[in-house]
DNA sequence: CATCGATGATAAGTATTTGTTTCATCTGGT
DNA sequence: ACCAGATGAAACAAATACTTATCATCGATG
């Protein structure tokens, strides 16, 4: 489970934010003060922090250009800053505070998710940087995000590569189109769309798993999708 | 059994909410105005509340709020908002109110298990999740949804799946058709239908179990069906 | 800000499952 | 052994779920 490391003021936001994102599956703690928040990711080495410009003591830039400074520190530690308004940005994002992404205040929690997600993604300490384990001629390289089919290699997209690894990660775990839906995109799934449906349709045509008897993907009736794991 | 709380000041929707609730073994209880559903939360520490938005007193965002501040007194349950229409659906599941799913009404009664199920999945364990001891040779994995016979995996389709987990639930119990009827669909069982008698045919049939002398689903003349537990 | 690719929505077409009918067969009582 | 009701299974019909082509939309890129 990722642990996220919040250093923000706003002690209800923090309480909020810990328990929206214990949904998906990510433990967060709250530092109140820049100063608990620089002790605490040298005890919790969290996965990521989240940094609010607007701090007690000093500010988030502060903070953030403190941290990369002494990286020797802290590490690489990835930095999600929250902003007051949609202001200053490009400072933030950019060479010299050395955060990897930011967000306006007030936003969507779904939206902090999904960066959060896009950090992870980026700094290469993802859930989808584990190793796959080759199966039935599809070989995956995480860190070079490729795929091979019987050495060939596929070109997929985002949402076709993300569906492939989790399926290779379960195989034989038969996935209904809600948990596709929430592990892919981290929010409840729409039911009346057929976005899942398309997206299997799309990956299955580049498997060139087309046939009635699917050699990867296979549609378990009135439930979703299967990875088939092992030739029976 | 799940206990499910419904703050709803519709009656009606309550009474036939219960009563569908009830064929997935999850005892439903209607509280008809906020107030008394606090109150009742307390008493019964239900797995999961049903709120809807538009009530006396005051509507239901409120009350979502209220118990998310009040954490201490209502813990981390699970909240599944009922929305008049279609809108406002991030701020729902957002931060702000902490639902963990909402449901736009009219709303088909699957589709509200089906999120009942999710929600029940992510905040812990599923009714539906429960292990299933292996019996004669089958083994069931639910959270694959797969089943092995003699080490084979079969291929079984949902209505089938649901019952033989039934069955297995149950080893050596005879039941009637009727009961099988209402546990694997509803209330209304039409008992002209030989629907089950069909069931059972097809599933005999994938489990191999033709002959006179059944390995698994005996015929109890006049009664049902009895699925054999242990080797005699 | 125009373009392109990726993704989501829609809907027509297809496939599978599930229910019903039917008839041969079976059961238990006479 | 015979009968009436019950059951099994095949064939058909209806309901339901899936596939995919196509179009719309969104977001990234330059």
């Amino acid at each position: 489970m990722k642990q996220i490391l919040i250093i923000d003021d706003d002690e209800n936001l923090g309480e909020l934010l810990t328990q929206y994102l214990a949904r998906y599956e990510m433990q967060a703690h709250v530092a109140l003060a820049p100063s608990k928040g620089l002790e605490m990711i040298k005890k919790l080495k969290p996965d990521l922090l989240i940094l609010d410009v607007m701090l007690p003591e000093k500010d988030g830039f502060e903070v953030c250009r403190e941290i990369r400074a002494k990286s020797s520190i802290y590490g690489q530690l990835p930095i999600l800053m929250l902003t007051a308004h949609a202001e200053v940005t490009d400072r933030i994002v950019g060479l010299e505070l050395g955060a990897d992404d930011y967000l306006p205040k007030p936003f969507e929690p779904r939206e902090l998710v999904a960066r959060i997600h896009n950090i992870l993604r980026r700094s290469g300490d993802d859930a989808s940087m584990r190793e796959i384990k080759p199966i039935n001629g599809i070989e995956v390289d995480p860190s070079r995000r490729e795929v091979k089919l019987d050495h060939a290699v596929l070109d997929l997209t985002t949402m076709e590569y993300e569906l492939l690894i989790l399926f290779m990660q379960y195989p034989n775990k038969t996935f209904t189109r809600d948990e596709l839906m929430n592990r892919l995109r981290g929010i409840d799934a729409e039911l009346f769309s057929r976005a899942v449906d398309t997206l299997v349709s799309r990956l299955r045509h580049k498997l060139g798993d087309t046939s009635k008897t699917p050699r990867f993907i296979k549609t378990v009736w009135g439930r979703g999708y299967t990875f088939i794991g092992e030739q029976l």
